[in-house]
DNA sequence: GTCTATATAGAGATAGAC
DNA sequence: GTCTATCTCTATATAGAC
């Protein structure tokens, strides 16, 4: 098997595990349990468990703006782009076999027991999704499809907190509705 | 000393512990160094890590609910009632040495790492406090104070996931400021 | 109720053969 | 690049003396 073959798998087992179960419950023998390669090996492609979550990181933050940005850059009307973005998060909750939340939003949880170099990288995720939402209400308020007191960066700010809290809320519910019932609240909230 | 006073001791150690780290990054060994007792005492108090889990939400909820209702219960305006209820929130991010979550929060997020009858008892924590949002939600309506459109228990745990992940989210920033001006933003959306 | 001592399992990580 | 073997450390947990 190819390098590149095996280290994705590695990339794509310990994302799906730390997703589910958070960094410091997932180990490289879960990994390797999963891959179907001994401890050893994973430690070749990643020598310790911080390289990995850089790596992690470094493919996951881009790979999301990637979908987020094509989100942004269609035609369609600001709402809509919204309720995409806001499924995106819903995804990680109900495709496939579910009960995942955001890779970021996990990390973040447990960032007191990392160093700070994954800390920034959090933090970029973070500070890059809110200038995103900001644009995307300032297009719709500009489009006359929002409307909504306050600062539009504050409410960016707000916007995805709501979303990272739901991923762990309606997860601990077991219930996608919980997440879907406070999306359709939001666009209450923003609608002109 | 009294097993009671050793027995707040660690459940205290474990609480601070666990909402700053997480449940699967402490340890007896790090309660055993803070509290000043050996391992094993730690196991005489509670057998087995679930047992302390269990204990610590066992008195978290009522003693948050005492508090919660304290609030509810008093003479003063929705609106001011609303503040002093993201207040307790926001007294984990920033009070004392600060940088600690929800402890329901944090156990949340690893709730797949834990047991179902931990599971019900995160659940019940969620649930108890959209219903006391929708509570005062419905007085804030009442009084005249309080304008948003949309149905009032939806809206309560739209508050309520925002607050969780302001929580997790502020923190990874280090930075109350945006707690703040998260609230700040849901004054501006619900005011009348 | 707290201690020492220990059992058992799992963690992250490395050396060196193939 | 992957393996076996092993190291070191830490985890949860128990037995039994004091």
């Amino acid at each position: 098997m190819k390098t590149t073959d095996t280290r994705l798998k590695i990339l794509d087992t310990a994302q799906e595990l730390i997703q589910k179960l958070g960094v410091n419950a997932m180990s490289y023998a879960d990994i390797s349990t999963a891959v179907g390669i001994r401890k050893a090996s994973i430690h070749y492609h990643f020598p310790s468990k911080e390289d990995l979550l850089v790596s992690l990181l470094e493919r996951y933050t881009p790979s999301f703006f990637r979908l987020v940005d094509s989100i942004l850059e269609s035609s369609e009307s600001a709402e809509i782009k919204l309720r995409r973005y806001c499924g995106l998060f819903e995804a990680t909750l109900s495709s496939g076999e579910q009960d995942k939340v955001c890779l970021c939003g996990m990390i973040g949880a447990e960032v007191k027991t990392l160093s700070s170099s994954l800390t920034k990288q959090i933090t970029h995720f973070f500070q890059e999704n809110e200038i995103r939402l900001t644009k995307l209400l300032t297009q719709g308020k500009d489009e006359g499809v929002f409307s909504f007191s306050g600062e539009t960066e504050a409410m960016a700010k707000l916007i995805f907190s709501l979303l990272e809290g739901e991923l762990l809320i309606a997860r601990v519910h077991g219930d996608v509705t919980h997440f879907k019932v406070v999306v359709e609240q939001l666009f209450q909230l923003v609608k002109a």
